[in-house]
RNA sequence: GGAGACGUGGCCGAGUGGUCGAAGGCGCUCCCCUGCUAAGGGAGUAGGCGGGAAACCGUCUCGAGGGUUCGAAUCCCUUCGUCUCCGCCA
């Protein structure tokens, strides 16, 4: 959501953020909804003021006894009735006009963003780690036989595709791998560990802006809630509705959910593997912060994410996503890309965003700077700490042996039981 | 699922038709007093929108929407939410 007077004050580097995003001249649009907006307030709001006026003399007229003064009032009141409820709707008809426009509208884009169309124009930033040199032709996770605890058929009899059961070592993994996230992101991070609701009211949709543009990516039940397709959507609106003490800033949330996307529009792209899954586990990052610490944040959530890579010996680069592949409700995002030697390329396992105050405005979410102080919105960011099945899949596939069996990183043994790889059998030893 | 209660400012909490944007308290800010810390006294302190250079003015908001009334936080209807008890259940 825009500040409707910072497109007033500038329309012209509004235009220019939009224009970025492909988005011709839409200022004129919004200040043309603006102004009718604001005239259709001031007829309403001085009609309005008239009614009040004359409504207050009423009961002075009746109490001095002053029957005819009282009657001609009472009928000028009567009168404006009508007249003051047309105006109103009007406004608030035009308010809402205004109010869905800017909601459909895409977050400004930081300057440091770099123009493009697609995902092929994104600008690398740092790579780390070197690919390992494989003796043999290294195959995809599904295709290992340590990754025999993938179990796609089943899930397709219980789900249909894009789903997967895990068993044994690979359900095994998939716990470690989460676990060794969050205690990495809690004991030296510093981040609050948290467990919410993946079901939540349609109006936190809103406040993540997953709504209204995105409905057909996630799901809704029978019962009206939605399921998160990212815990995002919790953690950020923690705040929403509130004014937050200063001193409670930064706020900076971890929590392992699943998620659920449709996908659709998706279809027939990465169909094999767990690469792609309509429901599936992450663990999420979300800083809530003043809007001077903002900037500082996202360097360091990305860092948090990159971290994890490099202890799990994942060689991985970062990019910054250009004006065509950016989100709706980013203002700057790094894309971190594992290494896949199974596909020979480096694939997104962590989107680390800031939005500024752009989602702090829909949920209005803000803190009160000073003491006495009027409140400002927050800013809030959001990142994966990182996709666990993803990571699986990483590890899977970087850690192979040409027998099929999986070596495992250090980090990971004491999450399991001390052992160190995973058979060709898919057994953990 | 059944029954009931409730929804007021940053927080708590009064207020059953006009004098209420709303008592009181907490918190916070400023000042005073007090030989530290603690305690005490006074004043101030909601948000949105519109207008204005500003001072300030107007308007809306007591969960939301509608209605009754000259006038609604107060009455009526609808709706959303929260809580309690019962049922059910991990």
């Amino acid at each position: 959501m825009h500040d409707i007077r910072t497109i007033r004050d500038n329309p012209g580097a509004f235009d220019a953020h939009m224009a970025r995003r492909g988005l011709a001249g839409v200022s004129g649009e919004v200040l043309a909804l603006d102004e009718a907006r604001r005239a259709a307030i001031q007829t309403a709001e001085t009609e309005q003021a008239e009614a009040n006026r004359a409504a207050k003399e009423v009961g002075a007229a009746k109490a001095r006894g002053d029957e005819a003064e009282f009657e001609r009032l009472r009928a000028l009141v009567a009168e404006k009735k009508a007249e003051i409820a047309r105006l109103n709707e009007e406004a608030k008809a035009r308010d809402a006009a205004l109010a869905d426009l800017l909601m459909g509208l895409p977050n400004l884009v930081a300057d440091d963003v770099p123009d493009g169309d697609s995902e092929d124009d994104n600008v690398e930033l740092r790579r780390w780690g070197t690919p390992r040199a494989f003796a043999f032709s290294p195959k995809e996770h599904y295709q290992l036989g340590a990754a025999r605890g993938l179990d796609f058929e089943t899930a397709a009899k219980l789900s249909g595709s894009r789903f997967v059961v895990l068993t044994g070592a690979m359900a095994r993994l998939h716990r470690a791998l989460a676990q060794f996230m969050l205690d990495v992101h809690v004991d030296e991070n510093g981040l609050c560990e948290a467990i919410t609701p993946v079901l939540v009211r349609e109006e936190m949709m809103y406040g993540t802006n997953q709504l209204p543009k995105f409905a057909a990516d996630s799901y809704k039940t029978e019962e009206g809630w939605w399921l998160i397709p990212t815990a995002e959507v919790t953690l950020t609106n923690f705040v929403n509705g509130e004014v937050v003490e200063a001193d409670s800033l930064p706020r900076r949330y971890v929590a392992h959910t699943q998620c659920f996307r449709s996908e659709a529009g998706s279809a027939g792209k990465d169909t094999a593997g767990m690469l792609r899954q309509h429901q599936f586990e992450k663990v999420e990052m979300v800083s809530i912060t003043r809007p001077e610490e903002s900037e500082a944040e996202h360097a360091a959530m990305t860092r948090r994410a990159e971290d994890i890579l490099e202890r799990l010996g994942l060689p991985y680069r970062t990019v910054i996503l250009c004006t065509g592949d950016l989100g709706f409700g980013a203002r700057r995002t790094h894309d971190i890309e594992v290494w896949l030697p199974g596909q020979q390329t480096y694939r997104e396992i962590s989107s680390v965003s800031t939005t500024g105050d752009f989602q702090a405005r829909r949920m209005n979410a803000r803190f009160r700077p000073e003491p006495g102080a009027k409140p400002e919105f927050v800013h809030t960011l959001n990142g994966s700490g990182v996709a666990v099945g993803r990571c699986l899949i990483a590890v899977l596939e970087n850690g192979q042996e040409e027998d099929g069996s999986v070596t495992l990183p250090e980090v990971l043994h004491p999450y399991l039981g001390g052992m160190s790889r995973i058979t060709a059998d898919g057994v953990l030893a």
